[in-house]
DNA sequence: GTCTATAAAGAGATAGAC
DNA sequence: GTCTATCTCTTTATAGAC
């Protein structure tokens, strides 16, 4: 088998690297400042480059937002699409689900967070406003699943649980640092933990 | 006892209703789009205004967001200085301030909820979330304090439970509506239910 | 892949008439 | 109490050189 393509290391239309750099400064000042207060001049003052320079990597100041909120996105549905969303009780797919969203947002947490506050105000907003959303009603089908089999407390309405269920887990971006003493296990021992049986001792 | 001060009606110098509504638009907006990406023109259009005739009830831009944010945290203080967040068990004292909090958000949603967006992006934004920061110390101690009576878990961080609950009764904001079938005494009892003894039936 | 220069539109705020 | 007109600065994005 031949291969005549150029070795990997210089990469052929120089992909990756630099984009990557871009999208992660780009982030950081959309949590920061909002996305619609965030200039191009910004950006390229924390870049280090000019405005022109990053419309070589990108088309439009709308399309970084737009890949930031595809990969939240896309790590948030990952986890419905894994077998343990898909096997065993409803109790325990809840849990899983419930971890693996404690995860996507720790190991994601600018792209999540970004997520989180976006409102709606762009069709690329609205668009990812709607795939969230989607994901809810997945959650929320899994806790009325988890209601009918006696496992979550049937006093109070299922989008109702859902939704403090996911404001406890969605607030994590305002405090979380991975690089701090608690782990993205732990954290979710801690959570599921006052989620499921409160925080009441014993 | 003689009173020869004008009737009521067409008021002194007429303030108040105006201001109002121009501070009530104003406070919509910038939850919708963020307090920088809002502009005075889109202001001026939702009030049917021009730009400059706002300046007539407000000096500039940066003065309706801090009467709005001093609105909302004035109200959460507020729950801490009553007797009920002073007297009674640390259980009760707890509890009390949860409730408050909530009835605080659902009486002035709209400033709680934009109080709950803003990053610290001016100074007028850092001062409230100092002054919001000092309300969670102060609901923290709170915490420690049924912490060590043995009425909250002990295996989980006092700090966390704290952003745990917050993050949870916070999060009612993005769809907690004034006028549905909930009233904020009923949410009150759900979340604090849910807070308490988690989301298991039983 | 980055630059300078610039276009075209929109920003917050003010002046002064009515 | 509201208006039109305007000032000055900043915005996103493009053109074209290197």
């Amino acid at each position: 088998m031949t291969d005549n393509a150029p070795v990997p290391s210089p990469k052929l239309g120089r992909p990756g690297i630099d984009r990557q750099a871009v999208l992660d400064v780009a982030v950081a000042a959309f949590i920061e400042h909002g996305y619609d207060a965030t200039s191009m001049e910004m950006l390229s003052t924390r870049l280090g480059l000019s405005k022109a320079a990053i419309y070589h990597h990108f088309p439009a100041k709308a399309q970084m937002l737009g890949e930031a909120l595809d990969n939240a996105l896309s790590g948030l549905e990952g986890v419905l699409l894994e077998e343990g969303a898909r096997s065993g009780t409803p109790q325990e797919r809840l849990a899983f689900v419930v971890r693996g969203a404690i995860h996507v947002l720790a190991d994601r947490l600018p792209y999540v967070t970004l997520l989180l506050r976006v409102r709606g105000n762009t069709e690329i907003e609205r668009a990812a406003l709607d795939r969230r959303r989607r994901f809810d009603h997945a959650v929320t089908a899994l806790v009325v699943e988890a209601r009918d089999a006696g496992s979550v407390r049937a006093d109070i309405q299922p989008a109702v649980v859902t939704r403090l269920l996911f404001g406890m887990i969605n607030s994590i971006v305002e405090w979380y640092k991975p690089d701090g003493v608690e782990s993205a296990d732990q954290l979710a021992d801690d959570v599921l933990a006052v989620a499921l049986t409160g925080l009441s001792a014993g």
